[in-house]
Order: C-alpha cells, then sequence, then structure tokens
DNA sequence: TATTGTTATACTCTATAACTATA
DNA sequence: TATAGTTATAGAGTATAACAATA
C-alpha cells in the first residue's frame, strides 16, 4: 500500500469541477463569454459589438422604435442608448426624426448604409453562430434556444 | 380601406425581435442576466458574488488547488483573484499554505467556517437555480445543460 | 404627476503590462 | 527561459440620481 500524501499537503491534478457545471447559470455564462468572444472577433470589421449590434437589428426590423422601445426590449438602462445612438448617428447608420405622436421621443430609422450594413452584420451573425453551435444539430439548435427562452421570459 | 400612416411617420407598438431570439447566443446573455440576478440577490446573505462562490466552491471540492488552476478553470485572469483571495482569507474562509512541490505555488484551503458557509451557499445556489429553471423540466434542464456544455467546452 | 431623453457620476468587472521569486 | 503570484493601470459596461421638455 503506497503511503497518502497527507490532506494538508495535497495537490490537485484534475480539477473537479462537477459542481458548478451542474448549475445552469454557470453554463449559461460559460456559454455566452465563448460566444461574445467569437462575436467580438467576427463583427469588428463593422465596428458592431453586442448592445450596438442588437440595438441596430431591432431598427432595421423595427423602423420608428423609440429610445425607451429599445430600452425595456433589450432590458439595458437609458443611460447606455445616449452614446451609442449618438454614434450611430455620427456614422451615418441611423437618423433620428421626431416621434408622430410624442414631442419627447424620437423615432430611430436606419439610413441606406445602415441597412446595408445591418444585413451583412446579421448574416456575418448568423455564421458566427453556426459555427459556435456546430457540434449541435439543427433540432439541438432549435431546443436549446426554447428551453432558453423559458428561462428568461 | 383605413388610411395607412406613411412609412416615415411609422410607430410601432409591438416589437419584432424575432430575429435576435434566433441567436444562441442573445438567448444564453439574457437568460444568465436573469440567473445573475437572482443570484446576487439570493446570496447577498452570503456575501459571495458570481465567481467568489465559484472559486470558494472549488476550493472545496479541490482542496490545495492552486490560483493558476482557478484561473484556468473559471477562465480568469490572475489579477482578478488577487483581491478576491485575499479578502476571502480576511474573512478567514480560507487559508493559503506553502504548495509542497512548489515554491512559487500557495495551495488554498476552508477553514471550518469556509466549509460551512460553501456548504450554505452550495444549497441556496442550488435551490435558486431550481426556481430560475422552474418552467424546465429535469429531463429538459439535463438537456439544457448538456447541449450548453457542447459550446464552450 | 408621469414619462422621454439627457447629463453627470461612480462602481464593478475585466484586460494588459511589468515586476519578484522560484522552477 | 518559463511560470506563479502580484502590482499598477486603463478600459468597458453598467447603475443611479437629477434635470429639461413634453405628456
Amino acid at each position: 500500500m503506497p503511503a497518502r500524501t497527507p490532506a494538508t499537503d495535497s495537490t490537485i491534478d484534475q480539477i473537479d469541477a462537477s459542481y458548478l457545471e451542474s448549475l445552469v447559470g454557470y453554463n449559461t455564462r460559460r456559454a455566452t463569454l465563448v460566444i461574445v468572444d467569437a462575436f467580438l472577433r467576427h463583427m469588428a470589421v463593422y465596428g458592431l459589438k453586442p448592445v450596438e449590434f442588437s440595438v441596430l437589428s431591432l431598427i432595421a426590423h423595427n423602423p420608428g422604435i423609440t429610445s425607451r422601445q429599445l430600452c425595456t426590449t433589450l432590458n439595458i438602462q437609458p443611460p447606455i442608448l445616449v452614446g451609442m445612438i449618438n454614434q450611430l448617428e455620427k456614422r451615418e447608420l441611423i437618423t433620428r426624426r421626431p416621434h408622430p405622436r410624442d414631442g419627447r421621443a424620437m423615432g430611430l430609422h436606419l439610413t441606406a448604409t445602415g441597412r446595408k450594413l445591418a444585413k451583412q452584420a446579421e448574416v456575418t451573425a448568423s455564421d458566427l453562430e453556426e459555427a459556435a453551435t456546430a457540434r449541435l444539430s439543427a433540432t439541438e439548435r432549435k431546443t436549446l434556444m426554447q428551453l432558453l427562452r423559458k428561462i428568461y421570459i
């Protein structure tokens, strides 16, 4: 029988992370970090980070959407959007127009350039999403999405 | 036939987020935010945030683990751990002992207090995870975990 | 009185580079 | 020469409070 190393001097060769891996939040967080990393690398050519992409895409599919509506949809705070909207406008990707029925609000719209960029970015986003989920079948991917939505909706 | 509002003056009542909802990364991120929010609220009594909890739990299940091993397991950078380890030691939840075979490294261990806290915190974490996934069956929860791991491992 | 958009501010989390001591 | 742990620093992301204009 070989001498056992005392517990106080023990060293670890193989890390046991099985408990953490049993937590949904741990797994969603780790998966998010991997996908966001790939996202940042592939979307850098468009100068878009995740939230900026989400904003541009939502405006594309909802012309006339307001900042307030973007905030509630994406679950972010109004101050986050201010600089982002200004920057997207300065890049001539979006325009602000007076809201037809609310003098306080502004309706957001894409420019022709913005529409083109949004379309390209969405193709890239879908491509890299497929790469990130390459080990999943189409059915598994669909299942994953449904299960995740049951958590946050 | 009712007069249609011109596109330039259009307003949006119902936001169409269907494209974003078709992206895995969007769904993992939204789910993570919901779970982390619940985590922060329920774990505040222990004074533990997500990464601190992960560190404490990993030390509990891997006595003698080093900072470097925590970094590679959790995919975080060494500087993040320095203050955290100091704080956990000051709270007398962990102790640092010289590594038996590497003079540069320190083996991390839980104190009796740390073991007790880690055990309680793990029960709370498991409970709130179950609450967050209340709309999922046990099978669905298991499936979700397996699918997520296929993305980040 | 409530809401939209805005400003100012601070806090958390994280990434990078450089250092020391040991290997 | 490489690695473990540390320090200093900067950046990104987010949260809160308070304000003007409008509802």
